[in-house]
DNA sequence: AATGAATGAGCATTCATTCAT
DNA sequence: GATGAATGAATGCTCATTCAT
């Protein structure tokens, strides 16, 4: 006994990350995170309250700072000099290159947790900000899809992009090129 | 005999049908089912191996479909007169209208499934196509992002648009425009 | 499998009745129930819907046997000719004979269940009864005191007369007598 | 080292007896009890060698004092000048009044300990003396019951009155004269 | 063909107790 | 003497699946 609390502690959120990672909130039980640690189901508790608990440990920097992003409030009367959809995805990588797996957990595997509407969140977000700055003319359906889209887009280049943060930012700005550029809309700055 | 059998059979998908798609597979119930399908557990069990027999039995057909899609194998050489991007997505809407709840359970519901990975599957195909066709020049990777981005805006109108199949075709051709306007590219047509 | 339905229900009742009334709600456990009733957990929750809905089934007709005694409410004009302490302890006492270990269950082992506090309501009901009837000019606690001890006096003739019917009303009645015979009030009538 | 020794085991019994009053045995935590406390839980067990040698520790001097009653045995051939019923329960209010919260742990709350039957052996004294004394021509198990409803309710004044040791005793007083009022012997004193 | 009782392995969680430090 | 991390068995409960009828 009496090893490093830390190592324990570690060991607990790398594998449950793993583990959420691999089979998402619901199907990961604490059976097997606590196998895979190394160490007993009862002392799991001891270190997180429960199967929630551990999950918010892990996940709750990043919710943290896309909740930033999300609880911006746009003044309706001010001109669309706020964050456009380019400064959103931005900070979005951004988040995403300081957590990874915590990132993609969030936003696909947090099916039955407390986190599960995150990034229904986070598109109804971009969908605003793309209905108000792009699209006001059209269908508000077209833009969730728009938002939709562009945050899946974003999401699978997180997915199976590397380690390479450069090429990662490349593809992105050539994902939103593409994605924005057919938007017939003076707002868009393609440069 | 056989009619009464049929009788059976119906009910057991239409209410395992609205289950998986209220709920999803794994968080659907053996149980639920047969009860609100009017029958017992045991029962389900002679018409249908298990609860994955269950769910081949109602997302096969589209699955099927769909894989006449995926199974066509582009040769290398050919000219690009294949079927192109947006001959795809309009299958993808045609077998969607033809099989609505099986096709959105197929595509969102499925996690724990023998068929979890269709919308992959799906997805890479797109890929391949939109690599091939258009982004022959560009990451493998960003055409898997477009893919995926194309996929879940499609989706999405999918998922909220209501029983107006008019507005839903034309809202599908006005979210291609814009996701395939930015991509330059001779082999597309924004018209 | 396939046993008499009534012959399981009524194996698992008499083994949670004999648990219950051995160890109380609280320490019982619905694994050596079910062991004792020679049946597996899951099947028992087939039958009843948890431990507390278990108990429940037990102890529920005692219970509103009980309750229309205590949710009979007396009329402060009227003179006291309303159920006397008599009447009630007789009451009690139909009813316990009637459901033997449901009634010692309910008022000896609820601790920790639903029903934790039907003792305490029954005493309540007497306290009041005895302070209107007997005891107005003296402390409202001497009143519950009174109640308690007839309760639990009552209470222990119940849990060690045997099946002798006759016997135990013959103890109840000396007992009341005896319990009843020092109060110094009009209202009693020793006889 | 001694000083600071009764320090951390005075804190513990304060902790603990304030636990399994509110809780009860059973219900008590030694983890709670600990952190009540404000030591480790591995200490608790240094100073006591668990839980129920925990509880022991805190309900033994009542404990003790009252098995002195118990224990006393009545010679039958001897008069009955030995101690009577008003005696012993003069003596239970005086041992309830110096240690009142482990008084009233020992007869309500010690369910699950080992002490479960403190009571029970209590109320037997107090039935023997009560059969040897008043009721000899009538059936023992009167006497119990006569002895269960003494002891509830004294323990009913001792749950419910303050901390003013001159009401509880007049209370007393008042109770036994009710109870034992109707008793119809020549050792009983109702002035 | 149909029933539904029964199984048994699984789940998250709790807690008295131990023991290396 | 003191710590508190670790254990492991227990708890109530769920559910896909089986099978005697």
């Amino acid at each position: 006994m009496q090893v490093q609390k830390d190592d324990v502690r570690n060991k607990i959120i790398a594998s449950a990350t793993e583990e959420f990672l691999n089979a998402g909130y619901q199907q990961s039980s604490m059976r097997s995170i606590a196998a895979k640690a190394g160490i007993t189901v009862g002392n799991v508790y001891a270190y997180f309250g429960g199967k929630a608990a551990l999950f918010e440990s892990i996940i709750s920097p990043v919710w943290e700072s896309l909740n930033e992003l999300i609880s911006i409030q746009v003044d309706p009367t001010e001109p669309i000099t706020l964050p456009t959809i380019r400064q959103i995805t931005d900070r979005i990588t951004e988040t995403f290159l300081e957590n990874r797996p915590q990132f993609l957990i969030l936003m696909n595997k947090s099916a039955g947790s407390p986190y599960k509407n995150a990034r229904g969140e986070l598109s109804s977000l971009v969908s605003r900000r793309l209905y108000r700055e792009i699209l006001p003319q059209h269908d508000p359906l077209l833009a969730d899809a728009m938002a939709g889209a562009i945050l899946e887009g974003i999401f699978t280049v997180f997915n199976h992009c590397g380690a390479d943060a450069g090429r990662l930012r490349t593809l992105i700005r050539e994902l939103l090129g593409m994605l924005l550029g057919g938007i017939p809309c003076k707002a868009h700055d393609p440069a």
